[in-house]
DNA sequence: GAAATCAAAACAGTATACATTATAGACTTA
DNA sequence: TAAGTCTATAATGTATACTGTTTTGATTTC
């Protein structure tokens, strides 16, 4: 039921950096599976190094949240209803003042690399290819928040972002949620464009409703009875 | 330079929990002076420990904005002028809608524990006791923040208040601001009793603002020449 | 006396070995 | 057959040793 993820070591820095962007990068992608564990001891045996900066780079994924630590290996977190819509609450608290910022921050190089993302999932969207969809997704989003001048605020957002966007890998492939996206990045992109950060504000908040609402429909209900067993274990409050 | 800390083990789970409870807590109570350095190798000598449980601490709170680790030890990180604005501008984001949550979740005995909190704070204004202002003031942000149901937000604004807190601790000192906060935490009090959520909202809104501004009008603008310098090294982007 | 180079110490990073714990699965018993 | 207990094992937690790098300080030379 486990294995057959193939690590290797990427990016710079030191060993645990290298393979802390590995496995948080398996994660965004989707790579791993809901019940799939990940054992730094095998990790380590595969990329020919010892287990210290294995569980170093895992615990960091655990103190950021996108794991869970159980006596019996790391594994992906189980959200409730509850968790998502948390999640959603803070984002919708963040985003829009972010967009504000972006909208004014953005220089001509980013605002064609938004354009890029856009099309690019506009394309994904009308073929119906989910990956390439999903990727031109994050790189929109990229691209608007590393415009935005307060890093703390980027950097929270993109945290909280990507703890839900684990879960929702699979509306993303749904196709009337696609098309709300896309109608979504269009009005963003236009905002951005004219540099309105009032717009970009109303239109963000928009966007991140439609998300959660999205989600809400497409979510199996069946999920919340199970969920507090399953879940979080090693997660509390630290 | 360095030196008179004394740590003990405390709070219960594996060694690596009690160090970080025990460092975090030092931390928060300012009792680390700014230029002090934490080394894992003196921590685990003095608790009659191996350096990793230290070092996992260390890294955590380094993770978690407490720290920054340089290669000469772990210290304070020096935030710039930038970095608390930004820190509080996502305050100003957050805590609003947080207040207004608690003013509907609040029990009988949050509100006895709030009040208790700010009758102490007024006494220790009065007596001009800092310490015992600083106490109170966190035991008013525990209880109102523990009675938020919202976990991620509550931790998430935890966890910038006390960044700033580090730096504001000599601020909190200064009679003319104990005035000014212990208003604000009778009016903030006064919302939460009446359970008007709006009240709340606005009242932390306005508490906030009033935060940021003293601490821009008393902090020293000298700082900022050396700002970059000094600070962050290790705490990059991850 | 000042500057530059070199050496030693201090500390983080990494590796390996040992201890502890919780779970899964088997085995016993009712 | 089902329930409970016990044991073996898998995985984390902790300890110790070693390596590499950076900083500091001392010594030498100009």
């Amino acid at each position: 039921m486990t294995e057959p993820i193939e690590f290797k070591r990427i990016g710079e820095g030191n060993l645990r950096a290298q393979v802390y962007q590995q496995v948080r990068l398996t994660i965004q992608r989707g790579e791993l599976a809901p019940g799939q564990k990940l054992v730094d001891v095998d990790i380590a045996a595969q990329l020919g190094i010892s287990r210290m900066p294995v569980r170093d780079a895992l615990m960091q994924l655990v103190h950021e949240g996108y794991l869970v630590g159980t006596t019996r290996g790391f594994t992906l977190p189980t959200l409730t209803a509850t968790d998502i819509s948390n999640i959603f609450e803070v984002r919708r608290l963040l985003e829009p003042r972010a967009a504000a910022h972006a909208a004014r921050t953005l220089d001509a190089a980013g605002l064609k690399t938004l354009e890029a993302a856009r099309q690019e999932a506009e394309a994904a969207a009308a073929t119906g290819d989910a990956d390439l969809f999903f990727q031109a997704n994050s790189a929109f989003r990229n691209c608007w928040l590393g415009a935005v001048e307060n890093d703390r605020l980027s950097q929270t957002i993109a945290r909280f972002a990507d703890h839900v966007l684990v879960v929702r890998l699979k509306t993303l492939s749904h196709q009337p949620t696609q098309a709300v996206i896309v109608a979504g990045m269009r009005a963003l992109y236009e905002a951005f464009v004219k540099r309105d950060a009032v717009a970009a504000y109303d239109r963000m908040t928009h966007f991140i409703q439609n998300a959660e609402e999205r989600f809400m429909k497409l979510s199996p209900p069946s999920q919340q009875a199970n969920d507090e067993a399953v879940s979080i274990r090693r997660q509390g409050k630290s």
